[in-house]
RNA sequence: GGGCUUGUAGCCUAGUCUGGAAGGGCGUAAGACUCCUAAUCUUAAGAUCGAGGGUUCAAAUCCCUCCAAGUCCGCCA
């Protein structure tokens, strides 16, 4: 809605502009106003008179709204010193909006560009830890968020299974005698974590033993190894199906898990070491490599080991091909240290092989308090132990509130909020921001996410209740909507700008803002209006049901569920 | 040493791209359930936007210098 209307104040702002035969820059946007007290839409464009007209902004400001012929869809515009500001017709545009709003709402057009977003991606070692749960969370969200905004994107994991670290796993099962079953652990991903562990410690302490591991993984790459073929196959698609298992408590579903193995054999890798050395782009010395000093990189690119085997980073660059074959964009979500590599990655797609780079979104990282984690050194909070412990909190906090709710009642809704809380606190803080993580700010209950589902219980509550079809009800042609109200209509017309701007700048975290806004106003009016019994219960029914449509259909892009009951 | 990122009330944070009215939240203080769930609401106090300089009618935002924290600079991924 504010799209259409912010258009027309723009018309109306330009047809005042036409009246001064000054020459301005009329590409120009309208702003919120700091405080609905100001209006609904502010422009600033006074400013650029005044140099023009040499007077004092304020007047211009002033001279500037008696020339604007007030759309039809506004009360009035008035110059706050020298910001010009439109108000809002509340009976008129309550009205529209409320007409406008159904369960796809927020939804933007349809886009014609296809995104392939690759996220989380994390080393089939271990167990997904709170470390790798920020690309996750950050990742599918984006995902949610843009396909909102109309554009179609297909999610990857890259499943690093010819990495060192698997072979380090196959080594402590080959060499060591250590079998995955054996070790401590829940889920399968935590015990090949453990083996992991154990064999990695062998290997740093043993030269003979990082020897061999080498020899694995050369003997993986020629791929004549049958059994050896299993067992490397078999530890990450064990593990690989460990986190999916967490990714899905999560609500986290990529569309497709893509082996870097498959590079290699269908030989991708090859093909593309052999182009940059028939274009004269690889030095060799023990290693082949390609030199970026040219292009400012001090560290060189290195495509093969001196043993013949390829590296992460030469099978990355094939498979950022393959992604840039099946989309229009493609976004890959890593965190920051890996912005070395990835800006290698970009001059060698742009400057040699000329071609679109991949788009990379980066995050700081999420430490403990104690330091940073380490699957390696077998230091880490789990995501499954991070579940466990938020609906383990969730719950107690239900019991509290609600003594008489059975066990079976309880499970579901500890569940939706403690994942809740969970991806909303991760997804509320700019990704560039580092983290320490630390339980109680994490699983919080107050204010967080749980306050925003709250409200969205409250309002499925009510319209329960009022027993009433809601989608037979008309809305009050006498209604002209109060303070609250009109916060409330302000806060759901704004929601698919709010997509627009987020889409556009692939930023999430500013969803939750909107969440917690949005749940805070519907309270405020919760609280000061009452729905059922008033003289517009009707209407008020109506407004009821288009928030909570509009929580949920907001919650929906955090990846967070909106619980009809708490 | 060089590159990148971060620095906004006691604490966490949005805003920085595209200069224009410092926005949330926690915590603190005071208040509100005989009334649709108090996981809520109301009110208040609290910010020389890391420091210094520059550009501009106007700087948290742009430019320069400096300080502090994180991170990268592997034949790891």
């Amino acid at each position: 809605m504010y799209f259409e209307i912010e258009k027309q104040a723009i018309d109306a702002l330009n047809k005042a502009l036409d009246q001064y035969d000054e020459d301005i820059d009329r590409n120009f946007r309208l702003d919120f106003p700091p405080d609905p007290k100001l209006g609904d839409l502010a422009s600033t464009i006074a400013f650029a008179l005044t140099k023009k007209l040499k007077t004092s902004p304020n007047l211009v400001a002033e001279d500037l709204v008696s020339k604007i012929e007030v759309p039809d869809i506004f009360e009035k515009v008035q110059n706050f010193g020298p910001y010009v500001n439109f108000f809002i017709d509340y009976s008129k545009f309550s009205k529209l909006l409320l007409e406008k709003v159904d369960e796809d709402y927020g939804k933007l057009e349809k886009r014609d560009e296809k995104i392939i977003l690759e996220h989380t991606s994390a080393n089939p070692n271990g167990p997904l830890h709170i470390g790798h749960v920020r690309n996750s969370i950050f990742g599918d969200s984006l995902a949610r968020l843009l396909k909102t905004a109309g554009r179609e994107v297909e999610t990857q994991y890259y499943v690093n299974d010819m990495g060192r670290q698997i072979a380090i796993i196959v080594y402590g099962i080959k060499e060591m005698g250590l079998k995955i079953e054996d070790q401590k652990g829940d889920k399968i991903d935590e015990k090949i974590g453990k083996l992991y562990f154990l064999a990695n410690k062998e290997v740093e302490e043993n030269e003979s033993a990082d020897e061999k591991v080498s020899e694995l993984i050369q003997k993986y790459e020629e791929g004549n190894d049958e059994e050896l073929n299993k067992t490397f196959e078999n530890v990450v698609e064990s593990c690989v199906s460990g986190i999916r298992e967490t990714l899905k408590r999560m609500h986290i579903i990529h569309d497709k898990f893509v082996w870097e193995g498959q590079f290699i054999r269908n030989g991708d890798v090859d093909e593309l070491v052999n182009y940059f050395e028939k274009e004269g782009f690889v030095s060799h010395e023990d290693v082949d490599y390609i030199d970026l000093k040219f292009y400012n990189i001090e560290k060189e690119f290195v495509l093969r080991r001196s043993n013949g085997t390829s590296l992460y980073s030469t099978r990355d660059l094939a498979y950022h091909r393959y992604k840039a074959s099946l989309g229009d964009l493609v976004l890959d979500i890593l965190g920051s240290d890996h912005k070395l590599s990835a800006e290698q990655i970009k001059v060698i797609f742009e400057e040699i092989l000329k071609e679109k780079a991949p788009e990379v979104i980066f995050y700081e990282f999420i430490t403990l308090p104690e330091g940073s984690m380490s699957t390696r050194k077998g230091k880490f909070i789990s995501v499954d132990d991070l579940i466990d412990e938020a609906i383990l909190r969730a719950s107690d906090e239900i019991k509290s509130r609600n003594p008489d709710l059975s066990d079976e009642e309880i499970e579901p809704m500890a569940e939706k909020i403690g994942i809740g809380a969970i991806r909303f606190f991760i997804a509320k803080l700019s990704p560039e921001k580092h983290l320490t993580f630390k339980w109680d700010e994490a699983l919080s209950f107050e204010r967080g996410c749980a306050s925003i589902q709250y409200a969205h219980a409250r309002a499925c509550k009510l319209l329960n209740k009022s027993g009433k079809n809601i989608s037979s009800l008309k809305i009050d042609e006498n209604w002209t909507p109060n303070e609250a109200e009109k916060d409330l209509v302000r806060l759901i017309a704004k929601f698919p700008q709010v997509i627009e701007d987020c889409a556009d700048k692939k930023r999430v975290h500013n969803i939750t803002q909107y969440c917690q806004d949005l749940a805070g106003s519907f309270n405020k009016f919760y609280k000061s209006e009452q729905v059922i019994g008033s003289d517009v219960e009707d209407t008020r029914l109506i407004l009821v049901d288009r928030a909570k449509t509009t929580i949920k259909n907001a919650l929906d892009i955090l990846g967070v569920p909106a619980p009809e009951k708490m």
